[in-house]
DNA sequence: CAGTTTTGTTAGACTAATCTAACTTATTAC
DNA sequence: GTAATAAGTTAGATTAGTCTAACAAAACTG
């Protein structure tokens, strides 16, 4: 049974991999905030154990096992924030730091209760994808609101971040998922964008903010 | 902060202690499953850290500060069992081994809304006490039943024990919290009693069954 | 109270996870 | 294609939590 600390290798691993699959070193001690060295060495006690596949300056690779085990601990994260968010009332901004924690609970039927009550969602409440119970996810194809035109009509589906401050300046602007945006206006100087929604007309969004919103088109 | 082992020995210390608050370093390291030397070492860490006060070949003790960790953890512990049964649909003899996790989870929060939801319980699923945000307990005075006698009327208050097969042997004697018992007989040679209850008539409970429920007599 | 048993301590070793300092390999930039 | 920079590795140390073996103190017991 991977321990604690090797679940967050593997998810940062699972997180961080590139089309094929590969993460380098620095890359990984970025993310979890450990030295070089350190990872060095865990890479090499994960390699021991099975969970990735590793040569000595080459970028490191999830097995299929690896990958398994960090899909489920990303099942376990956010189907807690969607318990916690749906089920006990926290808000989108507060659930991150909890669920870091209960993602390590070793009770399978613990998470199933929770998906079961939940209605099997397949979505969490910053509309990342819950992988099921075989470790696959549902394909999503959003994209950034600063990729879009002025004219067109969007929905708010996903975040690229979830910070807690981020996710407070959303609560601020009355942003949420599922809200409907109508693009007035791209300004060509900084790239930011002049939109409306709900009772909110003509906010200016920001090109850092706009980059971080993912949204579905659903008209000119 | 305490470590989550050092949670383990504070919750342990909590439950062993005497009346003078005293806990031997045997009885720890048997309640723990570690060795002796290894609680040596480890309650001279926790007197370095101000959990307890120590002395060579003297027992432990909590100092305020350790008694009021441990009352939170084991508060923890006991607001999620009942969060599980309550609100979870987990039966009582699922919910102690997810409990020992949940409860090392740091998030006040996390522990205020279970509590909530739940409406402010007292007693956990196995009718065990709460400890309030002060660390504060009702007291209990409940008899076990093996200590009642033939005529009497009692109400299922509470377990001594709450292991999986112990609460899995209630279940299927159709026992559980509040079941009201009508004592018939107790047999002078093995002290094992003859009750009724519900649709269950002239069941017979081992003494070492009757032992382990505690009770609150109702009646002649 | 002397002998035995139980309880507790010390010493020394091990594993997991981390660090810093020093060195090596790989990549990037003229 | 060398020189500089970035990325990765090795070596050695540290801390938390655990163990066994050996010894010492305390508690029982006849
Ligand atoms: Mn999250
Ligand atoms: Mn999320
Ligand atoms: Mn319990
Ligand atoms: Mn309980």
């Amino acid at each position: 049974m991977a321990s604690q600390t090797e679940e967050n290798y593997l998810k940062a691993l699972f997180n961080l991999a590139n089309s094929a699959g590969e993460v380098n070193i620095s890359e990984l001690s970025t993310q979890l905030q450990v030295s070089m060295p350190t990872v060095n060495s865990m890479v090499k006690t994960l390699q021991k154990n099975g969970w990735v596949i590793y040569q000595k300056y080459k970028p490191v690779q999830l097995t299929p096992a690896g990958q398994k085990t960090a899909a489920m601990v990303i099942r376990q994260h956010r189907l807690t924030e969607m318990f916690l968010v749906n089920k006990m009332g926290f808000g989108w901004e507060e659930v991150h730091a909890i669920a870091e924690q209960v993602e390590h609970i070793h009770a399978p039927k613990f998470f199933e209760r929770m998906d079961e009550l939940l209605g099997y969602p397949t979505i969490d409440p910053h509309g990342s994808p819950i992988p099921d119970k075989m470790g696959r996810m549902k394909e999503t194809h959003y994209v950034s609101l600063a990729d879009c035109e002025a004219g067109q009509n969007v929905v708010l589906a996903a975040l690229t971040n979830s910070s807690t401050d981020f996710l407070e300046f959303l609560n601020s602007r009355n942003l949420s998922l599922g809200t409907q945006i109508a693009i007035h206006s791209k300004e060509a100087y900084d790239q930011s964008m002049v939109v409306s929604y709900l009772e909110n007309s003509k906010e200016t969004l920001s090109e850092k903010v706009c980059e971080k919103l993912l949204v579905r088109i659903i008209g000119e």
